[in-house]
DNA sequence: AAAACATCCAACCGCTTTCCA
DNA sequence: ATGGAAAGCGGTTGGATGTTT
């Protein structure tokens, strides 16, 4: 100490700003296979050329499994205003106990609505005023359950699943022994198994949720049950926005050679596989699947055998781009 | 139609805390 | 007990988007 904190990582090597799909889908795969031990690290093993620390962020407050979006309830704001009473900018202890919400989300929040709410006239309850745009009826949580008396809440009955029934479709390709808990500093470190997907389809939400009312409905039944924002009118858009980068950097040395030659290599390959799986899965739900042509060996089917799954979702989507 | 302004929120920054050799 | 490394946390920023004039 006193000689001045070494800087966690060179701003010149690593990229910043907002992270790519591509970027988005490599740090969940690679946390799937081989979680998140050490953040640090995490970004050259996972051929990111991020921050370990902006992995870190990235991870809890948007790419978790258990993150829930959308709007909060009215359970929650309040919730938020009476731990707030309590223990001021406490984000993290708040977010202990609001599942599926993070310190920085609930920050926002309070920032921007909740503050703003309290101080003119202290009226918690009347919500019909300064919150014109934000139907908080959008949120599918269960408002009942919002409130926990024990910090250390196990998910398992939380009703985040119910407002993701993608999870019974998707349901975790493999036995799901992970048990998530809340705080944004508490997800174990070990792998986290193939269940991330369960309420981030609209990942990178680089679409935003325009007018997501009016759309649901025209969505029709489909999209209203399976709780998910789709970018169906913006296909090219969405494939341009890909980092093309990135998929360079997937396909070059610079991933650590290591990661494919450890001894649980197999078992990351059939890992890979279950990825493989589920991206297929989030492209029918994507509406990008097209009908098979008979010459057509796709790039995902050229990829999936041995490249990194993600590698070959993305190729696949270029590929039907050209 | 477009410029100005307001709002939102993801991401960054840097300090503090925790862990470990 | 000590110091360095890594993770955690809360404050702040800046770009994107929405609204108003």
């Amino acid at each position: 100490m006193g000689k001045g904190r070494a800087p966690c990582c060179d701003k010149n090597e690593v990229k910043r700003g907002p992270w790519s799909p591509a970027e988005d889908f490599r740090l969940i795969t690679f946390i799937q296979n081989h979680g998140h031990d050490n953040w640090r690290a995490l970004p050259k093993q996972a051929g990111l050329l991020r921050c370990g620390k902006s992995c870190r962020l990235r991870w809890i407050n948007y790419l978790r499994p258990d993150v829930k979006r959308g709007n909060f309830t009215q359970d929650e704001e309040e919730t938020i205003i009476k731990l707030h009473k309590t223990w001021g900018n406490k984000w993290s202890k708040i977010a202990s106990r609001l599942p599926g919400r993070t310190d920085n989300e609930i920050k926002n929040v309070w920032n921007t609505h909740l503050k703003k709410r309290l101080l003119p006239t202290s009226k918690v309850s009347d919500s019909s005023e300064d919150e014109p745009k934000e139907s908080r009826t959008t949120s599918s949580s269960s408002s009942s359950s919002v409130l926990f008396s024990n910090e250390n809440q196990n998910l398992e009955t939380e009703p985040l699943n119910k407002s993701n029934p993608i999870n019974d479709n998707l349901v975790c390709s493999k036995q799901q022994t992970t048990s998530t808990s809340i705080s944004s500093n508490s997800i174990s470190s070990s792998q986290v198994e193939g269940c991330w997907p369960q309420n981030r389809v609209d990942f990178g939400e680089e679409v935003k949720e325009k007018k997501e009312n009016d759309d649901d409905e025209e969505m029709g039944s489909k999209s209203n049950n399976m709780g998910i924002k789709i970018p169906l009118e913006s296909d090219i858009e969405f494939w341009d926005m890909l980092d093309l980068d990135n998929i360079h950097l997937f396909e070059s040395d610079e991933v650590d050679q290591s990661f494919c030659e450890g001894s649980n290599f197999v078992v990351q390959k059939n890992q890979e596989f279950e990825n493989a799986k589920w991206f297929k899965y989030l492209e029918n739900e994507l509406g990008l699947n097209r009908p098979p042509e008979a010459d057509d060996i796709t790039a995902t089917e050229r990829f999936s055998v041995d490249v990194d799954p993600c590698m070959a979702y993305f190729a696949e989507g270029f590929t039907r781009q050209l």
